[in-house]
DNA sequence: CGCGATTTTGAAAAGACTCAATCTTTGTGG
DNA sequence: CCACAAAGATTGAGTCTTTTCAAAATCGCG
């Protein structure tokens, strides 16, 4: 199953954007305006890596930091370990997106990140990356880009997890989810979530009981249909609504 | 009371040094071993900003970035704003601390900061800092370090607000608190809370009643005293031993 | 000293969690 | 291909924590 060492090819920049449309390596690259030099010298440094299999390491929290991946296909989830052995998810990655960003700088990974399934990455060792950047102009500044996105993003789930319901939380989830799923080009209202209701609730801040609970009152609700991991959505504006109040309209919070 | 514009004078370093014993321009600049010259580059650009009263804002949400901000004295919250009003304490700046990092690379703010209290702050501009950043070999590098410890502490505080009970969150702050005064020369067991318990509570993503009931609680229990925003720890041990347990060690969390 | 804002307190209610049992799915071996 | 075991998901009931609403007390400031 697992394949021959350094016998995996070098990949190419544009095979990676084939497969998947909204590769985070374009974003990388792209608004830096590449010429056609520089996108082939960033095409050099792209590996892919070995498949991962279900429950399999990418990086392990504390692990030197050598490279940041992009997800080809699959999926994977990032988690940060408390003192007592308790993890916590903080992210999950879908294809297209780009995984090891919180351990630029650092020198060193502040998560263990593991596949939710059959998972294909590449890899973009950061040496090599760095030593780019200094000499493309703008692609450091997109490194800096991309990290302040990571830091709005935990902002985002932190605003989540400490003042919305549990419905409200599982709302903007799968919002978010069909947001990603469709801007690769999926289906926005059909698809299959590749991580466990653990994982859900874990992510959310939830209890898996009252994940699958709040499952089955939106099935009630007729919100949505749900077979196992397959989501569908039947009622996308209820669904959006509900995102919209924060528990609590009536009080206007003054400060200052 | 608003003093004049550009009357104030420029700041050196080594003022800013002796204000705060570790000031953060310090854990900017040191760990790239500054020679003289340097050091008096990074000197020139840092500049006092006007003092500001309690309520008075820092930077705003949305406001293109300018400048990354260091706390003589006094202290700051920030906070994102959720689609409804709804804001969320992201973090509190204490005297000796770095304002503004989480805007670095996005080109404008993500989170909106206000004084807690009459605070002063030094101003040093972003793009000068970068300009000086390509010339001192390092110092970019830091910036990213910084950047990342930023990730970091959201994530602690993820983990803070998602998995710990009220009592839990309130003692992890409070010895956090402890930590960053006694860092700066302060007693560790007895201090001032600059922020409201509204702005406590909001921070943990509690109510500020159940702020309030935690300290009762604490009070009842000899763990410490307070007397309005006057704090001391009467209990050390015990509250650290609140901390340590995540408040499920019987549940193994398996996974993979 | 008085007023407004913040904080505290109480009681009731809601929401989420735990525990325990059942049901489903998945993966394995016969 | 089916049976079985193991893991994951769902459901129910009861409990506990936290929130909400309302009111009293306290603090801070002019």
């Amino acid at each position: 199953m697992t394949p021959g060492d350094d016998a995996y090819p070098r990949i190419r920049l544009y095979d990676i954007r084939k497969a998947c449309s909204t590769c985070s390596l374009r974003e990388l690259c792209l608004p830096v305006a590449l010429g056609r030099e520089d996108t082939e010298a960033l095409d050099h440094i792209v590996e892919r890596d070995h498949p991962l299999r279900k429950g399999d390491k990418l990086c392990r929290s504390g692990q030197p930091f050598a490279a940041i991946y992009t997800v080809l296909s699959g999926s994977l989830k990032s988690s940060t370990q408390g003192e007592n052995g308790e993890d916590q998810i903080i992210a999950f990655h879908l294809p297209g997106e780009l995984v090891g960003l919180d351990a630029i700088g650092a020198g060193r990974h502040h998560s263990t990140t593991e596949a939710l399934e059959t998972t294909s990455v590449c890899k973009i060792p950061f040496s090599r990356l760095e030593e780019l950047s200094r000499q493309i102009p703008g692609l450091q500044h997109q490194l800096l880009r991309i990290m302040s996105k990571e830091i709005f993003d935990d902002h985002e789930l932190l605003q989540v997890v400490a003042r919305r319901s549990a419905e409200q939380r599982l709302a903007i989830l799968l919002l978010n989810l069909s947001q990603r799923f469709g801007r690769r080009g999926l289906s926005r209202t059909r698809f299959r979530l590749p991580m466990s209701r653990h994982d859900l609730g874990n992510y959310l801040g939830l209890a898996p009981e009252t994940t699958s609970r709040v499952f089955r009152r939106f099935l009630t609700q007729g919100l949505l249909s749900v077979t196992g991991k397959e989501i569908e959505f039947l009622d996308l504006p209820a669904l959006q609504a509900l995102t919209e109040s924060p528990s609590a309209p009536p009080r206007s919070s003054k400060q200052g």
